[in-house]
DNA sequence: CCTCTCGATGAATCCATCT
DNA sequence: AAGATGGATTCATCGAGAG
């Protein structure tokens, strides 16, 4: 499914994303993710909660969304055959940026060195208004671990880019997803993607990603393995090129 | 060497922790480290640069420091080591918080929780004014891996805390040490030690944790190895108490 | 005492050039 | 051919010193 904004062209699949992304064409110049983070408890009994209710905070508003419960072990190298998988149909100069909490993070980091991609760095999201936590830190950012697949070549015309960006959650009627990610973000994260390149999202979700290429003068392809998000993602993209 | 303020006192002692530490009493209530990151390149040609020459700029202005020149697995495997070593002598409720740079998070991660800490959280740093990168990323934070020995009482008095501080690098005159963390920013992390709890620092470097813990309260422990920053630790905190 | 300008600095990274 | 060395780049922030 297609949709085109002025000058560029969002297209949206539905599907597992290791099913798809082998069908894709190639000359992808970035990767953003934000897969199910799996880490909303250690045991298997958490594993086996509903979405809505391990990250609901109070009334579930939200669908159920797939991929969340997988256990450690498999949760690391199916995030590394995803990134590999990705990272065949893209560019040399290709870059890459996986959402992630706390939790995760180490594993994001060996799956994405074990995919082939060169970790670079971690980007922090400062939500600014978390959960508060009584009598400890706050777990107030998230994290977006970065890399390329070759080197990057020097002096585009991008400028300094930063590694802190404050954006509060997504709020109300706007969010369409649990875990949604603010829209900003998403347009400063595309900052570092050369002008015009593709993009690809294979955690589509809601698509602010898809979104915020569109705004910044990029074609996406997105990919979103559960039905109810899919549609949702289609109607968004549908009111957004009007 | 044992200096006091108005309430506590700093006892520092000279010396490499792993050799330290057995010979202190129990009864510490936080662990606060910033050990050497050992991050400044992968191959035995970076490791074996001086401190100065690899993360100092243009003219170096600082003595170096020693411990910096272990390869990745031998600096987990000693990383691993002294936080066990740390764990022994800490109450059961007791906290553990280490500086960390991004490239070495997940190994952190990974020793603390060797060690037998739980693992809790990271807190953020926010740099402010890193060296800009053309084209990519600033590296902007550092982070502070954050455990406990045990359960975390509820209920205790110190409200909720953030989990993502602003403070940049002490600089000028000021300055003692190539990777002197602020002394405002040891204070904020205090607050998560209960009243009155016994501090243990054992990569002391030029001393602002042992200054801010007698700012806020906590008698401390303070171990480090290089004779000279030894020296200037202890000038440091003559000079505090006056 | 406050404001302004000017200069110096940074837990960096990359690459061309030697050895 | 592989490993080691040295230099260039970048700009928000801070501090010193002048006005």
């Amino acid at each position: 499914m297609k949709f085109h904004s002025a000058q560029n062209t969002a297209e949206i699949i539905h599907g597992d994303c290791l099913e798809v992304i082998p069908t894709l064409k190639d000359g992808y110049a970035m990767v953003i993710a934000d897969p199910p983070y799996a880490s909303g408890g250690g045991g298997i009994r958490e594993k086996q909660r509903s979405t809505s209710d391990k990250y609901g905070i109070d009334s579930p508003r939200f669908a159920d969304f797939e991929g969340d419960a997988r256990d450690q072990r498999s949760w690391v190298s199916w995030m590394a055959q995803w990134m590999s998988a990705a990272r065949s149909k893209c560019i040399d100069e290709a870059l890459i940026a996986v959402f992630t909490d706390w939790r995760q993070l180490p594993s994001v980091t060996d799956a994405m060195q074990w995919a082939g991609w060169l970790w670079r760095g971690i980007v922090v999201w400062d939500k600014v208004n978390p959960r508060p936590q009584l009598g400890r830190y706050k777990q107030q950012c998230e994290f977006v671990v970065w890399g390329s697949k070759g080197t990057i070549p020097p002096n585009r015309d991008i400028g300094v880019l930063p590694g802190l960006y404050s954006y509060s959650m997504p709020a109300g009627a706007k969010r369409l997803h649990q875990t949604e990610k603010p829209v900003p973000l998403m347009c400063d994260l595309f900052t570092i993607c050369p002008a015009r390149g593709k993009v690809l999202d294979p955690f589509m979700g809601s698509a602010p990603a898809e979104e915020a290429a569109l705004i910044t003068g990029h074609d996406v392809t997105g990919i979103e393995v559960t039905g109810h998000y899919f549609n949702t993602s289609a109607k968004r993209l549908r009111d957004f090129c009007g």
